[in-house]
This record gives structure tokens, C-alpha cells and sequence, in this order.
DNA sequence: CTGAGCATGTAATCGGTTACATGATTCC
DNA sequence: GGAATCATGTAACCGATTACATGCTCAG
């Protein structure tokens, strides 16, 4: 009788609260819009929708094109908003603990691998100003009000990225000082 | 032939530097170590540990004891500290994006659910707090130099813990004020 | 004529979690 | 007497990704 949906499937329904779409054009929504915490494969997206219609939380409109490839455009439904809405105002599970590839690779570093571990520092000090710097440019351009929710997402972004940042440069210069220290 | 293994098998490769331990032990181990970025489930690591036997990476001894129940010690070859020497130094593929339940739930929200979200902010406020706690307890007594590689790590842990914190605390004024302005 | 965009889906595979199952010992 | 610790594993299930498959249209 239907528990819970998973996180994705309430993404997809809140997705539709900005208005009926294509599975086509959700998936290219998600990347302007929750794909900074929240990027699905395209083709769970296509598995997803029939369910939700299955489940009464979407309704499916056949619409023919020509030109065009037809399409089926999902909207949500009455009992889709009450399931988002229930599930909005639910308490959030503890969230687990965040898994970082980065994170392992350097607790069995060892003085040999610091040329190699560095490296992979850099990258990923690369990849956060990078993403700092496309969240820079939605700040610009949000509107604070109108988007005052997403909003509050966007400062989550730019702060962690600021974070992220200023700890690879602590650790660039601890791993510097270091490799110094080894080879004296 | 046997591509690489996944992270978590690494991790337990990792593990197993520090010494030939049981399945259980291992268990135990990642809580007080890479437990803060990496926690897999014990059924996994009992999954493991004989894949890795398997492909020469670790071996396994069988020890009896009376009083407690029997138990299989495993040890890394040299194998098996190739394999991770080798990963630990190749390039890390870049992170997929951080999935973040609560993240969704604030980009979807809207004023009706101000008080229901705040509250969730306010346990992520609280949780993040918590680790900052444990965390700062073990920069206490960390040996920055014997275990100079967990300690940059550690740094990453409390560098994002305070990240979330300063987030949370300017989520909440901004609810706060939204709030006011809604009932104004 | 070629590549990008529109459009939808299936199949195979993966990595992982939760719950279940068992049983002795030791500490309170 | 009951809970925690030691010790190992299986089974069921989940949520997700990658690769594959197809085919039309439009812009350069």
C-alpha cells in the first residue's frame, strides 16, 4: 500500500510543481535546478514517471507532434502535492555519512605518495572554484524573493565550496611543508 | 582480469595495513577511523574480506580459541599492498554530486512549510555540532606528525562541520525574517 | 552530410543496506 | 537473570548507473 516514495521519486514530483513536463525536458530541468545536490540518471527518470502514474501522484498526457518525436507530458496531481507535501514537512532521516573517494585515498597516504595525493588535491580544489564560480554567477541573477527557497540551497552550495577550498589549500601547504620535511 | 575493486574493498585493503585483523574487528575499526567520510555496513566487509582472498590481495588464517568464538584473521599480501599503492597514486575520478535530503526538501519548500523545515535545519544544525564536538575532541590528542596523513582528514571534518553550521545559523535568520515578512 | 537536439525506454550490472540467524561468554 | 560483546555470515531487497537501442529533424 505504498509506504514512502524514495528521495528521487519526491524530486520528480517537485519537479512537476513548476509545471507539466516531458521526461526529456525533467531531465534537462534537474541540471538547472537541484543538480547541484540531486542528479539522477535520465533513465530512472523514464522508470520513475510511470510509477508515480501508477500511484495516482501524475497523470500522463499523450501529446502528438510533428516535427517532433511525440511525447508524454506528466502533471502532478492533487495527491501528488499532499504526498510532496507530507513528505516536505516530515522529519529528515539522520543523513549517513557522506562518502569521499578523496577523503580515504588520503588516510592510508603515505610520505611516498605525496607528490601523486597532492595532485589529486588540486583537482579537486580545481573542481570546487569551478563550482564556485558557476554558483557566483546564480547569485548574481537569483531572485531572493521570488526564489527564496532555492535560494537558501544556493548559499549551501557557495558555502561548502568556500570550505572545500580553503581546506585544500591548508593541505597543499601542510603536504608541501611535509615533502620538505622528508626530504631534509 | 579483475578490474579495480570498489572503494569500500580499498578501504578495507587500507585497513588491513595496520595490521592482520577479523572481519568483527574491522567492523569496529572503521568507527574510530574512517568512519567520518566512509562506513560501510559489516555485511559488506564480511563479503569482502574472502573476494579479496580471492584475487591474492589478502589471506586468511584460521584461529581457535576457547572461551570466544573462532575467527578468521586476515592479512594483507603483498599483492594486496601493490593494489592499494596503486590506487591510493591514480587519479581520483571526480566526485559525483553530493546527495543532500535536506537540500531538496528547502529547494521545493514554500511559507506554509517554514516551521517544518526550520526544525529540520535545526537538527542538522545540531548534528553538525555534535561531530564538530567529536571531532575537535580528537584534535586534542591526534599526533599531527606519526599520523599526519589522518590528520588532514580530520581537518576536512572540521573545516565542513563549521561550513555547516555557519549555513544553518543563516538559513535560520533568513526563516526567521521570511517568516515575519510572511505574517506581516 | 554531419552532428546536435528531441524523445523514450530496456537490460545488465553494481554497490550497498537491513533484517535475519545463531550461539557462547562475561559483566553487572 | 539480562544485556553487551565476541564472531560470522546469508537472503532479500533497493536504488542507482552505464551502456545499449532507435529514429526523426534541423542547423551549419
Amino acid at each position: 500500500m505504498g509506504g514512502g516514495l524514495s528521495d528521487t521519486e519526491y524530486a520528480v514530483l517537485g519537479l512537476l510543481t513548476f509545471g507539466a513536463r516531458s521526461g526529456y525536458d525533467l531531465d534537462k530541468l534537474t541540471r538547472r535546478s537541484i543538480g547541484y545536490f540531486w542528479r539522477p540518471a535520465k533513465s530512472k527518470i523514464y522508470a520513475i514517471l510511470p510509477r508515480l502514474v501508477g500511484r495516482g501522484l501524475a497523470r500522463a498526457t499523450q501529446v502528438a507532434q510533428d516535427k517532433r518525436p511525440d511525447k508524454q507530458v506528466y502533471a502532478i496531481t492533487r495527491a501528488g502535492e499532499r504526498a510532496l507535501e507530507e513528505w516536505l514537512t516530515s522529519p529528515e532521516p539522520a543523513a549517513g555519512v557522506a562518502r569521499d573517494g578523496l577523503l580515504l585515498k588520503l588516510f592510508f597516504g603515505r610520505p611516498a605518495h605525496g607528490a601523486a595525493l597532492r595532485e589529486q588535491v588540486v583537482a579537486r580544489k580545481r573542481a570546487a572554484e569551478r563550482k564556485l564560480g558557476e554558483l557566483e554567477e546564480i547569485e548574481r541573477t537569483i531572485d531572493r524573493v521570488e526564489d527564496f527557497f532555492p535560494y537558501l540551497t544556493l548559499l549551501h552550495g557557495l558555502e561548502t565550496s568556500r570550505a572545500t577550498i580553503a581546506w585544500t589549500e591548508r593541505v597543499l601547504k601542510l603536504l608541501d611543508r611535509e615533502g620538505a620535511r622528508a626530504r631534509a
